[in-house]
DNA sequence: ATTCCCCCTTGACGCATATCATTGCCGCCC
DNA sequence: GGGCGGCAATGATATGCGTCAAGGGGGAAT
C-alpha cells in the first residue's frame, strides 16, 4: 500500500477534536487547525510503526484503529483500540521514545496529524488540556492494570467473552441493535483475547451452539447480552 | 538539591521528592512541604485499599511498597512496585474515581500524604510538574502495555526470570552485588510474574538447580545474570 | 466460470501449568 | 518441650490450551 493522500478539505475534525481538544482554549484550538494536516489512510495502512520515532500525534476524524506490539516471535498483541474522536502515538510523544506499538487501520479512516513541537507545546500552556491529557492516561493505565489482572487469573472462555463486550462498548453496534459494527478476522480477535486463533474459533462456535452470538462471516452478533456477561464473569 | 522542605516532623522527604517534586515551581515545593504529613507504615500494613476513595496523593520516602488488584477469585495481582522517590495513587485521583489496587507496605516505610485539592491545584498551575506527571503515567502505561504482551505470549519459566530482573532494577541489590535487596514471599513473586505459587517455586528451583540463582529462605541471590538475561529472553 | 489464495474450521495430540495433597521446616506462643 | 500455624517444597494428577495438520469455503482476480 502507498501513502496516504492529503485531504485538504477535513471538515470533521472540529467536530471530532471534541474528545481531547474541546478542553483546549480557543486560541490554541485555532492554531492547531491551522497546523494539522489530514489524510485518508485505507483499510490495512499502518499509520505508524513499532520502533520509528514520533514526529507528532494522531487525532482520529473517522475510522477504526488497531494499535499493537510484535512480540517476539512475530505474533501480535493487540493493545488498544482506537475509535473516532480518540487520539494516539501521545505516549511516545511524551516520554520521548520510540513507537512501542503499530498503528493499523481497521477500514478506511480519516485521520490528523498534529506536529510534535505545537502538540508539547501548547500542552505546556494550557492546563486544562494537560489535565485532559493526564486523565486520559490515568484511564488508558486503569485499564492497561485491569486486562493484566484479567490475562493473569481469568481463562480464555472469559476474556473472550470479555473481549466482545470490550468491542460492543468501543465501537457499539449496527442499527439492528445486535451486530458489531467493526469486522475483525479471528487472528485479530485472537490477538485482542491474548490466545491462539484456532482457541478463539473453537470458543466462538461454542458460544454459537450456546445460543449467545451468531456469526455470519466475520459479522459477530451478539444475541443474548446476560449470557455474555455471565461468561466474562466481571467483577470490577 | 536544595532544601526545599522544612517539614519539621519528617527530615528525608526533602531527598526523596527528587523525583517528580523536583520538576515542581519552588513556591509550588513550599506550598506541598507546608500541607504535607508524614507517616510511617509497618511491614504489612495497607496505606490505602482497593474500592476507597482517594483523598490525596501518597509519596514514599523511604521503603518498599506492592500495588496490587485483588482479583475476583480472591487472589491478587501484583501490579506494581514503589520504592523511595515514587508517588502512588495519583492515578486514581486524577481520574477521579476509587483505588483500583490496594497499597501495602512490603517493609517499613516512610511516606508522605499530600492533599487531593493541593495537589490537583498545583497541578493546574505548574506546568512542568504536570509535564513530569504525564512523562510518568506514559511511562507507566509502557511497561504495562510490555506486560500484557508477555503475559499473553511467554512462558512461565521466561516471565519468572524477567521478574527478577525486575525486582533487581526496581529495588537493587544488597552490598554483596547479588542478593535481591526485598524479601518477597514465593506467593507474592508468583502474583507478580501472573502465575501458581507452586509452579513458581518449582522454576525457582530449577533456577537454583541450573546454578542461576541461590535460594536462602526469602533471600534470593542471582549469580549468572547472564544466564537469567537469556532465559527471560528480552527483545524488546 | 475457474483458479487461487486466504481465512475459517475442525480434529488430534501433547505439553505446560494449575490444582490437590502431603510432607517438612522454622519460628512462635503458651 | 510440645504443639501450632504459616510458608516452602515436592509429588501426583488433571486439564486447559497451544500447536500441528488437514479440509473446506468464499471472495477477488483473470
Amino acid at each position: 500500500m502507498a501513502t496516504p493522500f492529503h485531504n485538504p478539505s477535513c471538515h470533521h475534525c472540529k467536530d471530532r477534536f471534541s474528545s481531547i481538544f474541546c478542553k483546549a482554549e480557543q486560541c490554541n484550538l485555532d492554531q492547531i487547525a491551522d497546523a494539522k494536516v489530514c489524510s485518508v489512510y485505507r483499510k490495512g495502512q499502518v499509520i505508524f510503526h513499532e520502533g520509528a520515532y514520533p514526529f507528532g500525534v494522531y487525532c482520529v476524524n473517522d475510522g477504526k484503529i488497531k494499535l499493537s506490539h510484535s512480540g517476539d516471535d512475530g505474533r501480535e498483541q493487540i493493545i488498544r483500540l482506537v475509535k473516532a474522536g480518540d487520539i494516539m502515538g501521545y505516549k511516545a510523544l511524551l516520554s520521548n521514545e520510540r513507537y512501542t506499538a503499530t498503528a493499523t487501520a481497521l477500514e478506511d479512516s480519516s485521520i490528523c496529524f498534529i506536529p510534535k513541537d505545537l502538540f508539547l507545546n501548547i500542552l505546556q500552556k494550557d492546563a486544562s488540556l494537560s489535565f485532559e491529557m493526564m486523565r486520559i492516561l490515568s484511564s488508558e493505565l486503569r485499564k492497561a492494570e485491569l486486562k493484566i489482572t484479567h490475562l493473569a487469573q481469568k481463562p480464555v472462555r472469559e476474556r473472550l467473552a470479555e473481549t466482545l463486550l470490550f468491542i460492543k462498548e468501543t465501537y457499539g453496534l449496527e442499527e439492528d441493535g445486535h451486530t458489531l459494527s467493526v469486522r475483525l478476522s479471528r487472528e485479530e480477535i485472537a490477538n485482542l483475547v491474548g490466545t491462539a486463533t484456532e482457541s478463539a474459533i473453537r470458543l466462538l462456535s461454542e458460544f454459537k451452539k450456546d445460543g449467545m452470538i451468531e456469526l455470519e462471516g466475520k459479522k459477530i452478533r451478539l444475541l443474548d447480552m446476560d449470557e455474555i456477561i455471565r461468561t466474562a464473569n466481571l467483577q470490577d
